[in-house]
DNA sequence: CGAGACCGTCGACACAGTGTTGATTTTTCT
DNA sequence: AGAAAAATCAACACTGTGTCGACGGTCTCG
C-alpha cells in the first residue's frame, strides 16, 4: 500500500494521477459489485473496467481483497461522518430511538450494497471485520447510553444496558441488511419493527 | 451427482462402499472445518484426508460446494430431528420462551462451527442460503405462535406478531453466531439475554 | 543539459486450484 | 462365472492469481 496519508494537510489538493487512478479502481470496484458478487469478481474485470492492465492494478492495491478493504473503509468514513454528534442527546430516549432508527435507515438505503458486501467478507477478510465490529461497537455504546437514560440498569451481565444494547445492535444488523436486499420499502418497514422493539427492550411503552 | 435416492425402499440397509466413502468425504469435511476456513480448503486437502484421488471426489460430489450443501442438509435435518413436537404448545408463553432459548442455545453448542460456516456461505452458495431461510422462517413461526398467545397482536406490519417475530429471530441467530465464535460461556450469557428481549417484546414483564 | 531517482505501466511467467475425460479396476447382482 | 454398474485415478485443459523485470515518462538537482 503507498500509504497515501489522505486526511493530512499537503499543498492543497494536489491530486497525483495516481491518486485519481488509485479513486477510479475503487470506484469501479462499487460500480462492478452491483452487477456481480465480490467472489466472482476477477482482477480482470476491475482493471479492465477501469482501464488498465492487470498488473498495474497490483501497483496500487496488492489484492483485490484489499482493494474492498480501502472501499469499506471510506464508506464507514461516510458513514461516521454523517452519524457526526448523533451521540449528543438533547431529545427524549424516545425521541432519541426514533430518529437513530431512521438516521439507520439512511444509511442502509444509500449505503446498503457496500454494507452487505462488507458483512459478507467480514469472516472472509479480517480487516473488514474488524472495520465493522469496531463500527458495530460504536453503535452499541449508543444504544446502551440511551438505555440507561431510560432506565434500563447499567450494570453488567446479560440484562444489563450493554448485553441488551448488543442485541439490539444485531437485531438492527440483520434485519436491515435482509430488508435492504429486499425494497426499498421493505427498509421502511424494518425501520418501524426495529423502533417498537427497541422501546419495548428499553421499557418504554406508548 | 449419483442420485442416491436416499429415502427410498431399497433392500434394508445396503450401504454400499459407495455409500460409505460419501459419508466419509462428508465426515472429512466437517473434521477440517474445525482447522481451516471453508474459502481455505481445497478439494484436495478433502480428497486426501479422505484417502481417495481429488477427481474421484468428483464422483461424490461436484464440487466443495456441493459437499458443504449436503454436509449442512444432513446438521438441518438433524437440527429439525431434536426440534421435533417443539411447535406443540403445553406451555405457558412465559416458559415456552425460556425452553426455546435453552434449546436454541444447546443446538449452537453442539452444532456452532457447522451453523457458521453455513451463514457465512450463505450469499455465496444458494442452495445453503436456501436451506438457511427455511429452516429461520420454520423458527419464526414458532416464534410468532408463542407471541400470540402471549397476546401480541397477530396483524401484519411492522408491530405485528409475526414482524417482531421476525426481528427476534435475526437477534438470536447474530446473537448465538458471534457468541459460539467466542466461549461456551457467552452462549450461556446469550440465551439470557435473549429470554430477557423476547419476554420484553412480548409485553411480559416478570 | 544530462544523470539519477522515482512513479507508473505492462508483457510474460510460474503457480495453485478447478473440473473433465477416458481408460481401467472393483463391486454387485444374477 | 460373467455381464452390468459402480468406483477409481492419471493426465489434461483451463482459469485466476501474484510476481518479475524491463521499459518509458517526468521531476530534480548538479
Amino acid at each position: 500500500m503507498p500509504d497515501r496519508v489522505k486526511g493530512s494537510r499537503r499543498r492543497s489538493a494536489a491530486p497525483s494521477k495516481g491518486d485519481l487512478r488509485e479513486l477510479k479502481i475503487l470506484e469501479v470496484l462499487e460500480d462492478l459489485l452491483a452487477v456481480k458478487s465480490f467472489d466472482a469478481l476477477t482482477t480482470n474485470d476491475i482493471a479492465e473496467r477501469a482501464g488498465l492492465s492487470r498488473a498495474s492494478m497490483y501497483f496500487y492495491f496488492s489484492s483485490k481483497q484489499e482493494a474492498l478493504v480501502a472501499l469499506f473503509a471510506k464508506t464507514v468514513e461516510t458513514l461516521r461522518e454523517k452519524s457526526r454528534a448523533a451521540a449528543d442527546d438533547p431529545a427524549a430516549p424516545r425521541d432519541a430511538i426514533a430518529t437513530a432508527v431512521n438516521r439507520t435507515r439512511d444509511r442502509w438505503r444509500e449505503h446498503g450494497l457496500m454494507m452487505r458486501v462488507a458483512i459478507d467478507q467480514s469472516s472472509a477478510i479480517p480487516e473488514v471485520g474488524a472495520l465493522w465490529t469496531k463500527t458495530a461497537d460504536i453503535f452499541i455504546d449508543a444504544i446502551a447510553a440511551i438505555m440507561v437514560r431510560a432506565g434500563v440498569p447499567a450494570h453488567e451481565g446479560p440484562d444489563g444496558a450493554r448485553a441488551l444494547a448488543r442485541a439490539v445492535c444485531w437485531m438492527i444488523e440483520r434485519t436491515f441488511y435482509h430488508a435492504s436486499a429486499d425494497s426499498p420499502e421493505a427498509l421502511d418497514q424494518a425501520a418501524e419493527t426495529c423502533r417498537v422493539v427497541w422501546l419495548r427492550i428499553a421499557g418504554l411503552e406508548p
